[in-house]
DNA sequence: AACCCTTTGAAGGGG
DNA sequence: CCCCTTCAAAGGGTT
C-alpha cells in the first residue's frame, strides 16, 4: 500500500518535524499554567513590552532561539510515541472533529479561495482558518500516483494536485513539473489550475491576488502594457506551512477575537507563547499536518527548493544592512521603535482579555 | 508600493 | 556538524 508517511522512517528527510518537549517539566509545566489565562495574556502584554527593551543584539537573541530549538530536537523521541493517524497509507484527515474539515467553501466562487476573503474576516463568518487545508482529507492517492517511497520524485503524477488544492492560502493556479511553461502561463493567465481549481501554493511574482483584474485591465491599457502583461511571469511556489504556520492559521482568528488585537506581529507572539504551552498531543496533530503537507508539495513540486524563493543577493545586502542598523538601536525594528509600537505607556488600551 | 514587525519550523549553504 | 539566513502567514504600521 501506498504511504505518505514511509513507515517509521521519513523518506523526506523530515522525520524530524516531530519536535519534542524538554525534559525539563518544571518548564513545560510552567508554561502550560501559563497559558490561556488572562493573566497569561497581561503577562505577554508587559512582556512584549519589555522583552523588546531588553538591549540585546539580534544576534545573540537568534542564538537563544536556536539554542532552544536544540533543547526541543533532543527531545523528538518522546513525540515519535504519538499514534501516527495513518490508514494504510491513505490519508484520512487524522484529527476527526479538526475543524478545518467542516467546509468546502475554498472551492465557491466567492468563498475563501479568494485571498481577502481567505483572512480573518472568513473566520468571523463561521469559516475556519484552515479550511484550506480541507482536500487533506480528500487526499487518497492511488498506487499509481502515489509512490511508497516519499523520496521518490520523477514520474511523479499531477492528478494529485486537485485534491489537494486549497493547501495555501493564497490560490491563484497551478503549475505542475510535468507541464510545459507553455501551459504554466495559460493556467496562470486564467488563475486556474489545469485541474480547474486555483492552487493557493501559487502565486503571481508580485505576491498579490490580481484574480478578474487582469482581463479587465487588459482594455484599459495600452497594446504595449497589455502584451506585457500577456507575458508569462513565473509564478512563485510557496513554502509548505510548518507546523507553527498551520497552528497560527488556526488560531489567529481566535486571538483576534480574545485580544481584539489586530496587528501581527502582537498576534503572532501570542500565539508563539500558547503554541509552547500547547500538550505534545496537541503540538503532534500541527507537526503530522505540516509532514504530510511537505510530502504531497515534495510530490508535487519535485524539482523546487526552498531556496527558489530567496531574494537575491541584492536583497541579501540590504538586510544585511538593515541589520547593523538595527545593532545601534536606532534602526527600524529597534527597541526604542517596537516600545513605541506596543505602547510601553499605553498599556491601558490592552483589552480586557489580554491585559 | 514596498517593507517592517513577530512568531516557529524547515531548508539550504558556508565554514 | 554547527551556525546562519531566508521564508512560509498575517495585517497593521512605517517609510
Amino acid at each position: 500500500m501506498p504511504q505518505l508517511n514511509g513507515g517509521g522512517g521519513d523518506d523526506l528527510g523530515a522525520n524530524d518535524e516531530m519536535i519534542a518537549f524538554k525534559d525539563e517539566g518544571d518548564h513545560e509545566e510552567k508554561i502550560r499554567e501559563s497559558a490561556f489565562t488572562e493573566s497569561d495574556l497581561a503577562d505577554l502584554k508587559s512582556s512584549l513590552v519589555s522583552e523588546t527593551e531588553i538591549s540585546q543584539s539580534p544576534a545573540v537573541i537568534r542564538r537563544g532561539q536556536q539554542d532552544e530549538q536544540r533543547i526541543y530536537s533532543d527531545k523528538r523521541e518522546h513525540l515519535d510515541d504519538v499514534p501516527k493517524h495513518h490508514d494504510g497509507g491513505m490519508y484520512k484527515a487524522p484529527y476527526s472533529g479538526y475543524p478545518f474539515l467542516m467546509l468546502p467553501e475554498p472551492y465557491l466562487p466567492n468563498g475563501p479561495v479568494s485571498p481577502p476573503s481567505n483572512k480573518v474576516s472568513v473566520v468571523q463568518q463561521g469559516m475556519h482558518p484552515l479550511t484550506p487545508l480541507l482536500p487533506y482529507e480528500h487526499f487518497n492517492p492511488s498506487p499509481t500516483h502515489m509512490p511508497t517511497d516519499g523520496g521518490q520524485k520523477p514520474g511523479v503524477h499531477r492528478h494529485q494536485t486537485q485534491e489537494i488544492s486549497g493547501f495555501y492560502s493564497l490560490p491563484q493556479g497551478q503549475i505542475t513539473p510535468s507541464m510545459n511553461w507553455f501551459s504554466h502561463s495559460l493556467m496562470l493567465q486564467s488563475g486556474m489550475h489545469p485541474t480547474g481549481i486555483p492552487h493557493p501554493a501559487i502565486v503571481p511574482p508580485s505576491g498579490k491576488q490580481e484574480h478578474d483584474q487582469f482581463d479587465r485591465s487588459i482594455y484599459n491599457k495600452s497594446h504595449a502594457e497589455a502584451k506585457r502583461e500577456k507575458e508569462p511571469k513565473k509564478p512563485v511556489i510557496k513554502k509548505p506551512l510548518n507546523a507553527f504556520m498551520l497552528y497560527m492559521k488556526e488560531m489567529r482568528a481566535k486571538v483576534i477575537a480574545e485580544c481584539t488585537l489586530k496587528e501581527s506581529a502582537a498576534i503572532n507572539q501570542i500565539l508563539g507563547r500558547r503554541w509552547h504551552a500547547l500538550t505534545r498531543e496537541e503540538q503532534a496533530k500541527y507537526y503530522e499536518l505540516a509532514r504530510k503537507e511537505r510530502q504531497l508539495h515534495v510530490q508535487l513540486y519535485p524539482s523546487w527548493s526552498a531556496r527558489d524563493n530567496y531574494v537575491s543577493a541584492l536583497g541579501k545586502k540590504k538586510r544585511r544592512k538593515r541589520d547593523k542598523q538595527q545593532d545601534s538601536s536606532t534602526g527600524p525594528g529597534s527597541p526604542k521603535k517596537c516600545r513605541a509600537r506596543f505602547g510601553l505607556n499605553q498599556q491601558t488600551d490592552w483589552c480586557g482579555p489580554c491585559r
